[in-house]
Formats: C-alpha cells, structure tokens, sequence
DNA sequence: AATTGTATGTGGTTATTACCACGAAATGTA
DNA sequence: TACATTTCGTGGTAATAACCACATACAATT
C-alpha cells in the first residue's frame, strides 16, 4: 500500500488531505519496515503509539512463562493495532506484536492526542473522548480475559485470575464478584472440576478462601 | 447511585454540568429498572443504546445453543455496558447483558452521535471519532475470539472459527490466514490435536481443505 | 425448629486433549 | 540433484477435565 492510500483507510475516512496531514504531523508520523519474524512491540513495555499497516501482516500474541504461545488476533494491510496501548500510554502491553510477514509500518503518536485537547472543545468532542477512553479500556479488559483463558488448566486460569484481582486490589486478600459457578464460568471450567481445583489448591497451601472470600498465600516466585 | 452523581463517573469526566445535560438530551436517556436474573439485552438482536449502571451489577454472558455458558466480564455500578453494540447498531449481539442484582439502569441512545457529527468539525474531533469506531470493532473482534474459545472441544472451536469466516467472506470456501501451528495458537488448542481433528471432520465430511484453504462441506442445521 | 431451596464439595467414570516420538510431504537452498 | 529445513499428519500414553450422582453446608421462609 502506497501511503497516498492511507486516505481510504478507515481511520482517515471522512478527512480531507489537509486534515490527514494535520493528523500526520501533530502525531509525529514515521514509517518503520520489519522483517518476517520480528518482534514489533514486546509484551510488559509501554508504547505512545499505535501502527498502521501498509504492507505486510502481523499477529498479535500472547507468550506465557511456560513457552505457550496464543495468537490473539491477525491483523492485515490497511489496519491497525496498539492504537489501545498506545492512547493509553501507561498500560503495559500485555501481548507481542510480531511481524507475520516482511512488514511496512506507519507509527502514529496517538498519546499525543491527549495534550490536543483543551477546555474549548463541545460537549460532543469531550464526550466521545471519553467514550474513547473507555473503550480501550474494555479492549484491556478484554484481552485480560483472552489472557486468563489462555491458561489450559484449571490451575493455571484459577492462579492467573486471582493474581489478577489481586494486583487490581494490591492486596493479597480480597472479595470476588463470583460465586462458584459464574467463577466456572467465567474461567470457563465446569462447576465442580472447578471446586476441586481450588480445594487442591488450598490442600498445596497456595490458596486460601472460604466462599467468596479469597487470600493468595504463595510468593510468587517467577 | 443518585442521578446527580454521574457527573462522578468516568464518561462525564471534565464535562460541565450544562454539558451533561446536553449529552442527556441529545442522546435521549431514559431511566429502567430490572429484577435480578431478567435479560437486559438479548443475544442475535441489535441496540442503538448503551447503558450505565445507577444501582446494581450485571454480567454478560455467552449462551452457545448447547447451553453452556461463559461469563465474559461483569460491570457494576457507574460502569457501562453496550457502549459498542449501541454504537455500531447494525451489529448484532454476540452476547446477553443479565442483571446480576436488582438494576437501576440510564439508557443513553448513542447511536444518535454519528448523526451529531458533521463536516464543519475539525481534525481532531473526526479522527477521535475514527478511532473510536475502530476501537469498538476491535472489541468485537476480540468479544468474537472469546467465543471461539468458549467451546470446549477442538471440534467446537474450528466449526466456530471457520463459520465465522466464511461469514465473513460470504463463501464456503476460502482462505484462512494462518499456517497450521497458528490456528492451533489462534484456537488455543494443541497442534497435532487440531490435525487430528481437522483430519476426523474430512472424514466426517463436514469439510474438506488443502493448507489453509478450506471448504465447508455441510450446511449449518441451527 | 422444620422445610425448602441454593451453593458448594466429593467420588468415580468417560471423553478429550496435551504431550512425545516419529515419519512423510513440501519447501527452500546450495 | 542433493541436502537441509519446515510443515503437517499419525500413533500411543498420560494427564486433565467434563459429566453425573450424590452429600453436605448454608440461607431463607414459614
């Protein structure tokens, strides 16, 4: 894709060539390549940008400690990908985005954004700004849950879930929204395998809880 | 929550209170309570609202045609839902929206907004919303991925995956993006327990492929 | 207290999948 | 062509979870 095309891209429709080039510059755009195989961005970094596809493919993935890979999405000429971590630049990347083939991409400052907007806009701008805000947040929150289930074991999902309500609360003991059977399914485990996972668990001492109730015991020791 | 506090919450942040009231008004809220257990929103059909939570918790969950179900996120109260189905309203649900408790529940018609936004808007305000569409259909891709994965077996999760394909490309045959180890990592299953599988169902005569490109062989009798 | 209903845990069986070793086929390269 | 490398499928085994029946604990109501 030639860059003259991005104006049929998605994220310029409407936008006159003026306006894309205000979008370009005031984003400090800049073209990068990346060969097939490449790691673009890696998990657990931040990043102020988002990237445009101009030729080639990426995935988006997730590699756990274990060496489990999950392929999360596939993302394709003329689309895009970390425009969530990159308007919300404290997130840390939770995936790698890896060059699925040789690559062209055109970074956008999209964090940049932010400082744009001043008191004087309307209620509309304000409004779908914030509407913005909140749905990257929900994308987070989706890739979480991607995340959670990525784990084949109960264990692993049970283990992966409470370390996650645990760093949201930063507290080693908390309260669930769940009880057991929508804590089944939302790790998506059956009812009982589910119960006696967890009894296993408190027998190994990792655990400990009494209905929703639950206390992580182990250090973890990654 | 009283009504006076959503000015509280994460949507009206920075916004006056005249403000709100534009928003409240444009977007014709209305107010609607609902028992604990009755569905807010129902799969298969569309919105063009999204919701806030004044009182109450709600869940959205999976219902897949041989009854399980998967929770895929709860939202309490000041938290939003449907923000992405009402706003794209030709997109039907994937998923139902529960009452978790008894819910107060503000409706805001959001769809409304694409109509607000016309040419005389500058560059920021078009490229935010831009960002915002394409923000909320990655939402619904990845809410997509979490119900391919909420099949149990690899059977389920491939017969999801290829149907939501060819969907997509209008056609029962056609190319898929990945390699084999990829749609393993895609699927989040084994490899060489997907070529089993893949292998079982041409047998079956479900389908037929070579490489990544597939053929569904039998029509869907939902 | 008695009764009903709901939530949670246990035991046992079966089905499914992960895992490992391997071979065949396809692809790329000297 | 020969060789190395990658991709894909097969067989067998062990681990794991789903599923069913049931017991126990807890909560709510009368």
């Amino acid at each position: 894709m030639k860059i003259e095309k991005i104006k049929e891209t998605q994220i310029f429709k409407g936008m006159s060539d003026k306006e894309i080039a205000s979008v370009l510059k005031h984003l400090s755009s800049f073209e990068k390549k990346y060969r097939k195989g490449s790691t673009i961005l890696h998990s657990g970094f931040t990043t102020d940008k988002m990237g445009l596809i101009l030729e080639g493919s990426i995935t988006i993935e997730s590699n756990d400690q274990w060496g489990n890979k999950t392929i999360l999405s596939h993302i394709g000429e003329g689309e895009f990908f970390a425009e969530t971590y990159g308007f919300l630049s404290t997130q840390p990347l939770l995936v790698d985005v890896v060059a699925n083939q040789n690559c062209r991409i055109l970074f956008l400052q999209i964090a940049n954004l932010k400082k744009q907007i001043g008191v004087h806009f309307d209620w509309i701008t304000k409004f779908v700004l914030n509407l913005l805000a909140i749905s990257m947040q929900k994308n987070i929150i989706l890739s979480g849950r991607s995340f959670l289930i990525s784990a084949k074991t109960i264990r692993g999902r049970v283990i992966a879930y409470l370390d996650s309500v645990s760093i949201q609360k930063k507290k080693s003991e908390f309260d669930i929204p769940f009880d057991r059977q929508q804590l089944a399914d939302y790790l998506n485990v059956e009812r009982t395998a589910l119960s006696k996972e967890l009894m296993k668990m408190k027998q190994d001492g990792l655990i400990d809880f009494y209905k929703n109730h639950f206390i992580l015991l182990a250090a973890k020791t990654n």
